[in-house]
RNA sequence: GAGGGUAUGGAGUAAUUGGUUAACUCGCCAGGUUUUCAUCCUGGAAACGCACUGCGCUUGUGCGGGUUCGAAUCCCGCUACCCUUGCCA
């Protein structure tokens, strides 16, 4: 076989917002293209019209265009291969549909939702296959002419593949090796279905991936099982010669305990399971998203590429273009992955620490001016340099500096007791005394004047500093006092520690 | 029930493809630095069992065997968990 330009997709359903685990499926194909210098495709797998959810599609092409994994055809981009819509090839199915029919590889059935449940309930581990198939409704069993009469009379019918039996069908995975299914465990899948003109996902995926020369199939484990039914179509469309190789990629797991992560788990254990906050249109129930909670793209896509692959090197930051070039499928692990919110977080403080002070400010300003207050943008940057490595987000920046904007109105129990000695109660006084004929924006000559006039009293530092600092931010927390009182100013300074030392006594 | 997949400290995972002392990161604990917190630095516990600050062991990669001078890596059996089992994807 030539070889032949890598190309990959990613499909996911319009059934509301986009799991993390897709995310992250994408996220690989994204970059095993890019590796391989070769394209990734955006396809919407629409062909459950009982699912359809409004406003999905574009939840989806919106938290791409967060992540920064950028598609180069489908759905929003276009391309050769258009449309990237299943919905929209109806016509296209149909025609493979009619070529399975004609082949003999499909059959029409008949029988309706209920006959198959009465079956369900009276033969055990029924299902539709090889030994059960001359018992139903179909093609296989009904004259030509009564088939065509059904159909004509508009009777809904599906198309089911007719699997041949004893026969052990091979799976190669890039991930888990070769797999071995035997034919006797598959039943006669649902191909299309009648009524709504549309096939379901397993004909739908053969057909697109074919004609939109997909190479390789990198898609979650849940899909392992099904994989047989694929290769067999591949076969039976006579397109094995160019069938994409698999990979089934580990699922994410819950962070305690067993199975697939899933959205309840989120809201249970508070942390986002989805790239952007999503707000059901039917139930109207919001889920918070990476985004919304302040995490950067660049954080999530690298904690995201971690859980399940490692690249083999003691280093655990990468930038995309750095993941491009050490990815590979051979070093994504078997085993799922338990989701670990903790390393998430850490992920972020990372990025965080490497962001400049302007980047850093520019994403603080609306949230500060959320709270009702406004200053100005050196004075900011100033504010935000000091307390920056102090948070994992740029949302918690507004709890470490509170205390510059608002008075305290109270002081944090605990750090009176440890802090406030009955010695500050005069300590304090003085300590204004000698800040009095200072300049507050001369933080350095300020730290060294007072400290030079602690030691020539006796005084013990800490002891001074922590008590000052209660005073002023109300707790024992904050950066470096000479900085915070540079920021309030002389005045707002003078005024809260003759407020605090009525208070303290 | 059936079929398939997976198994290394609490979590993510590594181990030159059979090579000796199971590494790294997060988390946890302690110490150092500091003007509090954070950062930073150093150290530790943590992979088997138990009456878990300790003790034990037939030293331990889910469990039990086996092959081998040597096993997390290979073989056999088992167990647990996960996925699939829709006219969903």
């Amino acid at each position: 076989m030539a070889e032949r330009k890598v190309r990959v997709r990613f499909a996911p359903s319009p059934t509301g917002a986009l799991h993390i685990g897709g995310v992250r499926t994408a996220l690989y194909n994204y970059l095993f293209a890019k590796k391989h210098g070769g394209d990734l495709l955006l396809r919407i797998e629409d062909t459950d019209s009982q699912r359809f959810v409004p406003g999905a599609e574009d939840y989806i092409i919106e938290s791409f265009k967060w992540l920064g994994i950028k598609f180069d055809e489908g759905v929003g981009i276009g391309g050769d291969h258009a449309p990237y819509r299943q919905s929209e090839r109806r016509d296209i199915y149909k025609k493979y549909v009619q070529q399975l029919l004609d082949a003999g590889y499909a059959y029409m059935a008949f029988d309706t939702p209920a006959e198959l449940e009465e079956k369900h309930k009276e033969i055990p581990n029924f299902q539709y296959d090889a030994h059960t198939r001359m018992s139903g409704i179909n093609s296989l069993t009904l004259s030509k002419e009564e088939v065509e009469k059904r159909v004509a009379n508009g009777e809904k019918y599906v198309v089911r593949i007719k699997v041949q039996p004893d026969e052990d069908i091979e799976v190669d995975d890039l991930i888990r090796g070769k797999v071995v299914i035997n034919s006797n465990v598959l039943d006669d899948k649902v191909l299309y279905k009648a009524a709504d003109e549309l096939p379901t996902y397993h004909l739908a995926n053969i057909v697109d991936d074919h004609l939109m020369e997909i190479t390789h199939v990198i898609r979650g484990e849940e899909w392992l099982p099904s994989a047989p039914l694929h290769v067999l179509l591949y076969r039976c469309f006579g397109w094995a010669d160019t069938m994409p190789k698999f990979a089934h990629l580990p699922l994410l797991l819950k962070p305690e305990g067993n199975g697939k992560l899933s959205k309840r788990d989120g809201d249970r254990l508070g942390f986002p399971v989805f790239p952007l906050q999503w707000k059901d249109p039917k139930t109207g129930d919001m889920s918070s998203g990476y985004r919304e909670s302040g995490y950067f793209p660049e954080a999530t896509i690298n904690f995201l590429a971690l859980l399940g692959w490692n690249p083999g090197i003691d280093r655990e930051i990468f930038s995309m273009s750095e993941l491009i070039d050490l990815f590979s499928l051979e070093r994504v692990s078997k085993a799922g992955a338990r989701f670990d919110f903790e390393k998430c977080k850490w992920f972020n403080k990372e990025y965080m620490m490497m962001k400049s002070d302007d980047e850093i400010t520019k994403l603080f300003a609306p949230i500060l001016e959320e709270k009702g207050h406004a200053c100005d943008y050196d004075k900011l940057k100033y504010i935000v340099s000091l307390v920056r490595n102090r948070v994992s987000f740029v949302n918690d920046i507004w709890n470490e500096v509170n205390y510059m904007f608002e008075a305290p109105t109270e002081y944090d129990e605990k750090s009176v007791k440890k802090r406030w000695k009955p010695e500050s109660s005069t300590q304090i006084p003085e300590l204004m005394q000698v800040l009095e004929g200072l300049d507050f924006a001369n933080v350095e000559e300020n730290e060294k004047t007072v400290l030079a006039w602690i030691e020539s009293k006796g005084y013990n530092l800490g002891g001074v500093m922590n008590a000052f600092r209660v005073a002023v931010v109300g707790a024992a927390r904050g950066p470096q006092m000479f900085d915070i009182i540079n920021i309030l100013g002389k005045e707002e300074t003078y005024a809260r520690v003759k407020r605090a030392l009525e208070v303290l006594k």
